[in-house]
DNA sequence: GATTATACATGACGTTCATCATGTGTCCCT
DNA sequence: AGGGACACATGATGAACGTCATGTATAATC
């Protein structure tokens, strides 16, 4: 699906056409729909810490996470960030945003170096029109969206910050560790602070009485829970 | 749009089709469509307290509300109730399980006098195919729904039970009363309470120290904030 | 290699909130 | 009229959490 223009200069080169077999929002859609988008969609790349786009900002394009994280949040009146979610390899970002509005209501951040794909919105739309099959697409994806909303939100209505944590470090090691043995959490205590909506040194605390208890332990690639030794503290959450 | 069958009998008067022409979910589709839905749609009526259906039960119809008010919530293993999100007239339940899903994923009750409008899910997929543009209004509904679970996880994100519950009861006023001077909010403390993630005696003694301070006070239709009153406690949050 | 920045860590103290107990008012029921 | 049942209300007490202060470790920068 990788398709290089036919002027092929040092320039072209550089913009070559983004290779979009391997998204799986784009991956499902018929043929021509991908050849269609290869040459519209454009890749940018986002260092640790850079800002993705702003509240306020004018939303004229459909954005998606190709490699990396982006974290979506807001902050409140006394300048502290809540982290509304995070997103990851694969997902769109303020999909929603396109449908509806034309500004967008959060800031988003690079968590790590980031590539994210974007496509006009004219162009967004303009492939509805032309290739009316990939509205499924779309449905798809906005229905995952209201799944991890619905995640999001019981997450944050448990009790007590222990179980908050839990619940959101099982989250977060799911979406970017699949397959490990142990639940394998790379974020800063900030950043999971901010998506619990607690102080850091409380959940630097909770960590800590974690890793004494022999629940969680430090590695090179993170913080890895003990996801059996963690269920006992999850049986009084939703 | 009101179709009476054929034959007229007393079970067919009971049994009489829907109105549908004033559920703002249909109302902007094509008349045939309206026409075809009006034989499929059914009314149920719920008295305050019923439960709608519950967790775990099989989503076998889309559920909308054409008046009253359904509360949807979880409860925790501490036997708890945990409310995700209140629905009101107009609005679609669970649509999204219906989408991807076949059990519910948690419970819903009537917090009112409440009447359900139901259609098969047979039917529900079989009007897309019938009438490929109703496709909109169903990624409307989605959109709208993934906005208010945004708005949701800020209301639950806002630090202290305070914020949270002026957030909420705004939000709640906004719904249930939108041409109001104040904000009016007519749902129990109980209800409120599981809402915002607090107890019941938290949520009293602030509302009460609001009554003391000028910002609330108790109205025949329940709750009435006064918005200018309330924005100083709303400086702080989100 | 010294300096700065940043993440992690821990203690002391005050506020917020949950918990439990107890009391009041209102509605409903027989 | 008396007796639940229930929503609302208020106090006392302790646990959870925020705040502030201070300290350590590691990596980045010059």
């Amino acid at each position: 699906m990788k398709v290089v223009k036919d002027s092929v200069t040092l320039y072209s080169l550089m913009m070559e056409s983004v290779d979009i077999k391997n998204v799986p929002r784009f991956a499902g859609m018929p043929v021509p729909a991908q050849e269609w988008l290869c040459g519209r969609v454009n890749r940018h790349t986002f260092k640790k810490g850079q800002l993705v786009f702003a509240e306020g900002d004018v939303c004229d394009s459909f954005y998606l996470v190709e490699t990396g994280m982006v974290r979506v949040f807001k902050v409140d009146g006394t300048g502290r960030e809540f982290t509304l979610d995070i997103f990851y390899q694969g997902d769109p970002v303020a999909e929603v945003v396109l449908m509806d509005d034309t500004h967008f209501p959060a800031s988003a951040i690079a968590v790590e170096t980031t590539t994210i794909l974007t496509l006009s919105r004219v162009d967004f739309f303009e492939l509805f029109n032309l290739f009316p099959e990939t509205i499924n697409a779309t449905i798809k994806t906005l229905s995952l969206r209201i799944r991890s909303l619905s995640r999001r939100v019981q997450e944050l209505g448990g009790g007590e910050v222990e179980q908050r944590l839990a619940l959101v470090a099982l989250s977060i090691a799911k979406k970017t560790h699949p397959n490990e043995e142990n639940a394998v959490c790379d974020l800063s205590r900030q950043e999971l602070a901010s998506l619990v909506g607690a102080r850091v040194e409380t959940v630097i605390r909770i960590i800590s009485k974690w890793a004494k208890a022999g629940i969680s332990n430090k590695t090179s690639s993170g913080l890895s829970l003990n996801k059996k030794k963690l269920s006992e503290i999850l049986k009084k959450a939703l």
